[in-house]
This record gives C-alpha cells, structure tokens and sequence, in this order.
DNA sequence: GATCGGTTGTGCACGCGTTCACAAAGCCGT
DNA sequence: ACGGCTTTGTGAACGCGTGCACAACCGATC
C-alpha cells in the first residue's frame, strides 16, 4: 500500500540516540571511513556495543556480518526514519537574547531545520533584523506557518508568556513545540510538547557536586561508582 | 559524625524532577498556598500523584498524612538535597551568539548561579562587555577558577573546540561541565558531563512529526497513543 | 475518645530498556 | 569446498522506574 510499510515503533531511547550516532556517522564519512563495525560506533558514541545493534536492528538489517555497517547507506537510513529526507522549516516565538541567539546560528539551518521566520510582540523589536532574519509581528504567524508548512515552533519567550505562545502556535498549525521558557507548557493530544530548562540541568550538576562535596567530607570510602561521564 | 547523614542515593530519574517541583512549589508559594497534597502538585507537574509521593520519599517523610506537605519546608528541603543551600558560581567558555546570550540571561543568577566570568580565544572578543560581563582570556580561567571556587564550567565554543574548551576546565579544576556544543566531550572519572544539543532536539520532535505523516497517510485507524504531551 | 474522611508512605507487580551471550551468517585464505 | 575468523542480530536475564493499591496515620468532628 503505502511507499515502504511502517515499521513497529522505536522505543524512545533508542529515538534519543539516533541523531547522536548520525552526527558520528557524519563527521566518519567526511574523514573517509566508509565501513564501521558497531564495537567502533559504540565507542564513538561512548555506548555499550549490543545497545547500538539492538538500535540500529530497528531500522532493519542494514548491516552484514563479519564486516560491519556501510557508513553511507547507514547515514540515508538513520536520516530517512528520522524524517530528514527533506527540510523542517522552524519559527522562533520571542526575539529577545536567546531568540536572537538561536536565529543568528547556522547550525539548524545546516542540519535541515532553516528558520522561517522569528516573531515578537514588542512594536519596538519589530521589523529590527536578528542573524539576518527580519522580526515579524505575531499577527504573521498563521499567514507564514501556512505559507512555508511550518510544523515545528520554537518558544523563547518570558515563561510568562510561553503557554501563550504555545496556544498561537497549535492555532497556527504547527505541531511540534520545542520550549526553552522555565515552565511547564501544555497542548492538545497530537501536539508534541519538549521542554529544554537550562536552570535544571545546571541543578542536576550541582546535585552531584553536592554528593561529591558530603563524600569527601564523610572519610569513608565509597565503593559503589564515583560519577558518570561521557555523556553525549 | 557528620552533620546530617548521607541518604540513600536518589535515582536519576527523580533528581531530574525535583528542579521542577521546586520550580512549582516555589510559585505556589509567591501564590499564597502555604499546604500542598501530592495530588495537586502532580496536576502542576503534570505527572502521576504516586510518583511525586515516591519522589519526595527520597528525601525523609515530610508530609503529614491526612494533610499534604508544608510548602515553605518542602521547599526548603528540596534545595538542600540539590545543593541550593548556597550559590555556585559559573565560568562560561565561548563568548560567541550562545555564551553572550547565557550571561546576559538574568534567570541563572536569579536561581542561584552567578556568572562568575566569560572567557574567549579571540583577541578580539577579549575586554569587550557583554550582559554586564567582561570577556576575559582563556589564561585567565584557572585563576578565577580558585579564587571564587567555581565548580561548573559552561561550553558555549564551537564544536572542533569543545573537548580543548573541557580539558582546560578540568585542567582549572571545575568538576561539572554543561556542554552546549555538538560534540561527545570525555572527562576524566569524578567529573560529570551533561551535553544539551538542541538539534537533536529538533530530530526528536521531527522523527514524532514524520510519523504522524505516516500514519495519517494510511488510513488505518491507530489504536495506540498519539503522542506524548504536557512535558515539563 | 471513638469515628470518619483524607493523605501519606511503601510493598508489589508490571513494563521498558540495558546487557550478556550465542547462534547464524558473511568473508577470506587455502 | 571448507574451516577459521569476525561481526551481526536477537533471545533471554536482569535491573530500574512507574503506577497501583492499601495499610498506617493524622486531624477534625461529634
Ligand atoms: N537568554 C538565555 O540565555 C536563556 C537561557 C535559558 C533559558 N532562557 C529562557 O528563554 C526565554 C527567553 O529568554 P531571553 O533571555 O531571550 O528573554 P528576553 O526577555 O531577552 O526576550 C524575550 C522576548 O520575548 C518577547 N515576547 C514576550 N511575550 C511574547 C509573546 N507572547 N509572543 C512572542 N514574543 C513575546 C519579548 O518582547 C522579548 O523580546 C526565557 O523564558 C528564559 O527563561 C534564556
Ligand atoms: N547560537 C545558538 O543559538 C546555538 C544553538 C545550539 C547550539 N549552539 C552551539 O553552541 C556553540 C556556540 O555557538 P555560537 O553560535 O555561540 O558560536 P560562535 O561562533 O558565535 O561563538 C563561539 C565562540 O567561541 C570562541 N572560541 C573558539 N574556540 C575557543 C576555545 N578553545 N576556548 C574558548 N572560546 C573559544 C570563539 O572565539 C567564539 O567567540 C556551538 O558549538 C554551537 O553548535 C549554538
């Protein structure tokens, strides 16, 4: 029926890590590598070496055995289930420092996620010119989510004003929501909501310093594992 | 023997959320609710009653049953189990579009981690102000390192540069590395990593919206879940 | 001080993700 | 054609996190 069948569903972690591997598979191409086993990927990706194949075996038998995995074929594979055969355009909600940060930076755009437009309600802001891209008044937002099928919005609005954001945005059209205000926002079912606080990772850290801080101070030796890293 | 006993370890999962109880126990609190059950703090979360209650277990019995828990000690408690009990301070290493946007953030100051300094390569970013703050050089890093006795470093410099950018926090003694650009960072054993990419983000919320295309172009109905939301 | 509605704290079962371990399978040299 | 070496793909065991269900407990009311 449909152009390839749709697969069974990919647990989340695995979701999590797919970019992380193709962003290594990448940077392997551009270095001539065109053959790569999983024990060498997963050493890359600084992973347990099963965990990768049981990953990359969700998107079919891609690999051969004995040899390993054609890196080319790999990166189409991975960027194909992760819907990157084609662009996602993006637009930002609220030019202020991290709105403007995030306009000015060409990463997305490289990475297939160009933006298509940045808005504020600030008369003041309107119309200035961030990292190349004029500032659009709200009141556009519907005209050019349509106009440009925009389907992933980005919040960086004071956390007062994200939930509204995210309302204009799901009337707009668009889909996915990727939140950088300090709040807990909500959508519709359909809608897919991800919420990236900067303050909590920070406070994660100094979880673990304060852990590491009453170790030291109890003399103790503490046999179990000191710390994670390697995080990619 | 020390002031208060070392607890059991806290499972990952649960550090994670407490940031965000604290978060909303905090606004509850400017709100005037003084009392607060499990329930209601699982509906401002949006997660399930028994996992708040499973969370705050971590911490000693603080509530009182048949009531709820007293926000202001609730409060008091989480900050102390994630080390909020004093700031810490922060050294930022990359003054480009992100690192001038993260010092000019007033909302890591307001949460208790001051910018204790911003530190670049380039000449000529070096003694200009952003955000109030004055870039300094990279040479200058060990040094305010000791003498305001920072613990967590912030990368912020492009990609080829992020593992160099590491050593020499590690190198000045910074135990806690919140790491922003693309890039897999090692460290040694007995200092934490965190990366934040915000395109992989972006591929996350995209591989959700490439499935829903799918799934909406056959037209079979989908029984399962549509799509997470409410994340906080 | 006994009863009752309300809420906590947790034992337990379940499900998901991770890891081990190994059979199946491909490659290569003889 | 075959045997030895290598690496995949996956069944199965394990461990962790989640959610249910309920006993223990508190405060209020009569
Ligand atoms: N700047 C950072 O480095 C940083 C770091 C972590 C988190 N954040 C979070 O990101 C968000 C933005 O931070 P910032 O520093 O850019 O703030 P900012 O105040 O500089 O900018 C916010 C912008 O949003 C606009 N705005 C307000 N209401 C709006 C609405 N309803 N729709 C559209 N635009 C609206 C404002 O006019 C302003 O230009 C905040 O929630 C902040 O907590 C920022
Ligand atoms: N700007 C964004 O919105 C954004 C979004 C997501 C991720 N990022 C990532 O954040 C990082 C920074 O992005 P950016 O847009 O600010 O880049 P940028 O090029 O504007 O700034 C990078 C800065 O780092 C400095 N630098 C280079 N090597 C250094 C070193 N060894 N030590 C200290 N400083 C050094 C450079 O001089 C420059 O000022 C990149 O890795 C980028 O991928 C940025």
């Amino acid at each position: 029926m449909s152009p390839h069948r749709t697969r069974r569903r990919i647990p989340d972690a695995t979701v999590a890590r797919l970019p992380i591997y193709l962003q290594l598979l990448g940077d392997q191409l551009e270095a001539g590598v065109s053959n790569l086993s999983s024990e060498d990927l997963a050493t890359l990706a600084g992973v347990n070496a099963a965990k990768v194949r049981k990953d990359l075996s969700y998107l079919g038998s891609y690999g051969t055995r004995g040899v390993g995995y054609e890196v080319q074929y790999l990166v189409y594979q991975i960027r194909r289930e992760l819907g990157l055969d084609h662009d996602w355009n993006v637009v930002i909600l609220g030019a202020g420092n991290l709105g403007q940060a995030l306009s000015g930076y060409g990463g997305f755009t490289e990475r297939g996620y160009p933006i298509a437009g940045i808005f504020d309600v600030d008369p003041d802001k309107v119309d200035t010119v961030v990292g190349g891209v004029r500032v659009r008044p709200l009141d556009d937002l519907a005209q050019v989510v349509a106009a440009r099928s925009v389907s992933i919005g980005v919040i960086a609005t004071p956390p007062a004003a994200a939930q509204d954001a995210a309302d204009r945005l799901v009337r707009s059209g668009v889909t996915s929501i990727l939140n950088f205000a300090p709040t807990l926002v909500t959508a519709p079912l359909g809608v897919t909501v991800r919420t990236v606080d900067m303050a909590v990772e920070m406070q994660i850290l100094s979880y673990h310093e304060q852990r590491r801080a009453l170790a030291a101070s109890s003399l103790r030796s503490v046999p179990g594992d000191a710390g994670r890293n390697q995080t990619a």
